[in-house]
RNA sequence: GGUCCCAUCGUCUAAUGGUUAGGACGCUAGGUUUUCAUCCUAGAAAUCGGAGUUCGAUUCUCCGUGGGAUCACCA
């Protein structure tokens, strides 16, 4: 059987979007699945688009999720460079045998006389084609002039899609396209083709926006003999409103913002690869081998995605909770900003004790940098001012009720352990139970963090340690 | 406008001739050892419309409608 190679073919016009990345994502998962080779190829044929460093950019994005390549701008294959920029002999030599056949020619035409046409098949109501203005002899390629492909079938195409079956386009689409332009590059619709023959492509995985012009691909294809490689179409993937395709001009971000932002890039794989495709069954939570195992086209999706990002956040969650401690912990730090890092108490060790109660609940980075800007966290790493009044758990109480509850658990707390949370639990639980979990729970808390909302107040003292709880329980004592 | 593609809860989707149309996100309610969150349970929520084929259509066919894509010396 003939190896699988799929390739990834972005041009180098900027920042890599969700969209780029899922197709790119879709044929990395094939391959590994079939046990094929990915291409990265950039197709910087058109060098006032170019954008400095987005191949980088480009590599840092796939790289990021995981998905590496075979071959790439740093890796030369067999076939040469996966630049195509590189490789303007090969598309000049292909170009040439069309020449010899009669099957491409020079456009003698001026930018000027081209627009007249268009304007007149505009007022006329019609397409415009330019075979119709096909000149009668050929003239001799000398490279001043951009080389067009002569359309030798106009008919009607017929060709299978992995994923939407039999597809079909009228003539319409068919005309003298360019194939070299007068610059001396390929055009996308030429260099395309001659580079997934070289490459020994043979899934052409991309989007539906391909669709519409294939039969172009196919005269090509047939007058390049060249044989045609398997097409899968992938769908688009909307804006959030489900209304259009989405792009840059949408709102489509960059991949790496994302990174930024703090999502985990296996998240993001397994979200991506959760819009316009499923396995079929309940599974929700893929890791990557369990996705590349599981991958088929045959599955991929028909019709559009919105791209949600709630189930992104509920899925980076997911994975989050995953995280060690350790890790999770310098997850929390890079997203803690200075006003909290640089209070008096924050330590290593007092994050590394904070940190699994921020886990269980928290979606990404961005979250978690509000909330300590809100000062969720600020108790753990300073003294806080704690407001009496707060103190008060029921309407008709006064804060004043609440003092033997705190003396008794004060007394409690000082012959506590305080190796876990849990041990310091068992030390006032019973207590606790005794008078009623909330009026003593409740000020505890509220004398230990000075806030409405934290987590319970064993994790608060635990996260404190032992002296620093107490202090905090004298202190409203005093206060009140 | 021509051509092409697509159509199940708000969103991602499962079910291809026979199911109470299933799951997930989100939403609502209740519960779990105080608050917030987590977690658990429950609930509301969909087959675009019309014909046809069939004993029976989400599923097949046709026509509408809606949405998307494409018609470059861009990819």
């Amino acid at each position: 059987m003939k190896k699988i190679v799929t390739r990834f073919a972005p041009s180098p016009t900027g920042f890599m979007h969700i969209g780029g990345v899922r197709t790119a994502l879709y044929s990395y998962l094939y391959a590994q699945k079939m046990g094929g080779d990915f291409i990265l190829r950039i197709e910087d044929t058109d060098k006032s688009r170019e954008v400095k460093g987005s191949i980088a950019h480009i590599q840092e994005s796939l790289t990021w999720l995981g998905i590496d390549w075979k071959y790439g701008p740093d890796k030369p294959g067999p076939f040469g460079s996966c630049l195509q920029s590189d490789r303007l002999d090969i598309y000049k030599k292909y170009a040439q045998t069309l020449v010899d056949k009669g099957l491409a020619y020079p456009d003698p035409y001026t930018n000027e006389e081209l627009e007249a046409f268009r304007e007149q098949a505009k007022a006329e109501k019609r397409p415009f084609l330019y075979r119709e203005h096909r000149p009668e002899t050929f003239g001799v390629w000398d490279g001043t002039k951009p080389l067009r492909f002569k359309v030798s079938e106009v008919k009607r195409y017929h060709w299978t899609d992995a994923v939407r079956g039999e597809l079909e386009a009228g003539e319409e689409m068919l005309d003298d396209i360019i194939i070299i332009k007068a610059d001396g590059y390929p055009t996308y619709n030429f260099a395309h083709i001659v580079d997934d023959h070289e490459m020994e492509v043979t899934h052409v995985m991309r989007g539906e926006e391909f669709i519409a012009s294939t039969p172009k691909f196919l005269s090509l294809y047939d007058a390049l003999e060249i044989p045609y490689p398997v097409f899968v179409t992938m769908p688009p993937i909307m804006a959030a409103d489900g209304k259009k395709k989405l792009g840059k001009r949408d709102g489509a971000k960059d991949l790496l913002e994302y990174r930024t932002e703090g999502y985990l890039p296996e998240a993001m794989v397994n979200f991506l690869a959760l819009i316009g495709w499923n396995p079929g069954t309940e599974q929700e939570v893929f890791g990557e081998t369990e996705l590349i195992e599981t991958f088929t086209l045959e599955k991929i999706q028909r019709s559009g995605g919105a791209f949600n990002e709630e189930k992104l956040l509920w899925m980076n969650k997911e994975y989050l909770q995953k995280l060690s401690t350790e890790d999770f912990a310098k997850y929390v730090k890079d997203a803690l900003p200075e006003t909290i890092t640089s209070l008096p108490l924050f330590t290593e060790q007092t994050l590394l004790k904070l940190a699994p109660s921020i886990q269980e609940r928290v979606h990404s980075k961005a979250e978690i940098t509000q909330a300590a800007e809100e000062g969720e966290y600020s108790w753990a790493f300073s003294t806080p001012k704690v407001d009496p009044a707060l103190v008060q758990w029921k309407k008709d109480e006064s804060p004043k009720d609440a003092l033997p509850r705190l003396q008794k658990a004060l007394e409690l707390l000082t012959d506590a352990d305080f190796s876990t949370a849990d041990t310091i639990k068992s030390a006032v639980w019973d207590y606790a139970e005794e008078v009623g979990r909330g009026e003593l729970l409740w000020p505890l808390r509220v004398s230990l963090t000075g806030r409405e909302r934290s987590p319970d107040p064993f994790t608060c003292a635990f996260v404190v340690g032992k002296e620093e709880a107490l202090l905090r329980i004298q202190s409203i004592l005093n206060s009140i």
